[in-house]
DNA sequence: TAGATTGTTAATCGATTAACAATC
DNA sequence: TAGATTGTTAATCGATTAACAATC
């Protein structure tokens, strides 16, 4: 799993809001891609996003050295640096647990698969939705999870169960193997260290809209 | 809209990072409420998030003097306190403008709802999509928006259309007099800084979970 | 009173921005 | 060469943590 390619020397773990930076970086040299660009400056890439030249240029540095001075950055080749980075130069097989509104929308959401990010089975305990089919995928119960993930090579989950359920059910996802966990109920899970957890807390974004339109602060947040 | 008692005398904007624990903070709050709990101490109410005693103090102490050296935090006041601050003690008319999976999902999540965010009409500019009723509300051609919004006094919009389409739609907003948007197509939006706008960008998490699950990196990150 | 806990100040840490020599 | 732009170092800024007098 250790790549010497994916860390510079210093092996020092980026800092999350690079990640985050670096997302958008991508997606926005796609765009430029497509409208046939060949070569994009640390200005030029920052000022689509809102974002300095100079935070760009470290940015970027943190990973490597991916310009050319004079010229800019190549942008085909820095697409595939940065989809190598992020991990997303392959496919994850990933699982669909807990399958209310939100649950059944994202198994539809087509930036997931666009992405690499494959929904490869759905689970839920509600017997009403047992062998339900949806895009294709047959619900299957929480417990076939561990035979399941092993049989797919499954690498990642979405959570999107009640809150009451969240921590029993990531108990079980950890106890399977699963990696990384994508999670929308509105808790914080407590899993190992070696598991990767990101919370999508929607009702705290519109919280957080909220409070800058009553104070009047405008603006652009990323919230990811 | 100005009010004397959501900041403190020095007037200063609260910190992005400083928002999105305040709402971490409440749900924590109303958790050990439901269990009886009179009482809190930062200690306390940080264990259950993974945040620092002084953090707790700290933000906290950014609106204000809430607690009692010796006791801690009432319960009920702070919450009171903190939906106020957030600005969630009223109800927001808000319109779901995109009407694809993930925004019929989000009609029907309850999450919005139960912290005031009312949905209360539907947009989308799909002929086909006209005329459709979900949970009791019928889809609106774009063109309305304007007459809409003023008849039912909305405030927010829930943007859910496909990134080409998004900017276009945004301004649209803006111009309706409509003041922040919850933005979840996949581009940055321009508007103008009296409109607050917040992102939330699916795939971005997702991204950021595959880099930690590849370099090892595990623990709970907030996205918000 | 003694014990607990706040609000706040000072110290530390990390992230962003500015500046510029090196490079094409 | 002259102009453009990088990667990186130093300076600035902001956020977190630690410590503690004040308070109940």
């Amino acid at each position: 799993m250790a790549d010497p390619l994916r860390q510079p020397p210093g092996d020092k773990l980026a800092p999350k809001a690079v990640i985050g930076r670096v997302s958008l970086y991508l997606r926005q040299l796609e765009a430029s891609q497509r409208q046939g660009q060949p070569t994009i400056s640390s200005s030029q890439l920052g000022a689509a996003l809102g974002i300095g030249d100079a935070q760009v240029r470290k940015d970027l540095a943190f990973f490597g050295q991916f310009g050319y001075p004079g010229i800019g950055y190549r942008i085909e080749e820095l697409i595939a640096a940065l989809r190598r980075i992020l991990g997303i130069d392959r496919i994850w097989p990933t699982a669909m647990i807990g399958l209310g509104n939100l649950g059944r929308a994202l198994i539809k959401y087509r930036g997931f698969r666009s992405r690499g990010f494959h929904i490869v089975a759905l689970f839920d305990n509600d017997p009403k939705k047992m062998g339900q089919t949806h895009s294709g995928l047959t619900v299957r119960p929480l417990e076939d999870l561990a035979r399941t993930t092993s049989e797919l090579g499954i690498e990642l989950a979405i959570l999107s169960v009640p809150a009451e359920a969240a921590q029993r059910v990531a108990d079980q996802i950890v106890a399977c193997g699963i990696l990384g966990i994508l999670n929308f109920a509105p808790v914080p899970l407590n899993v190992p260290p070696t598991v990767g957890v990101m919370a999508v807390d929607l009702s705290v974004q519109l919280e957080h809209l909220a409070y800058k339109v009553l104070n009047g602060q405008g603006g652009i947040s990323h919230a990811g």
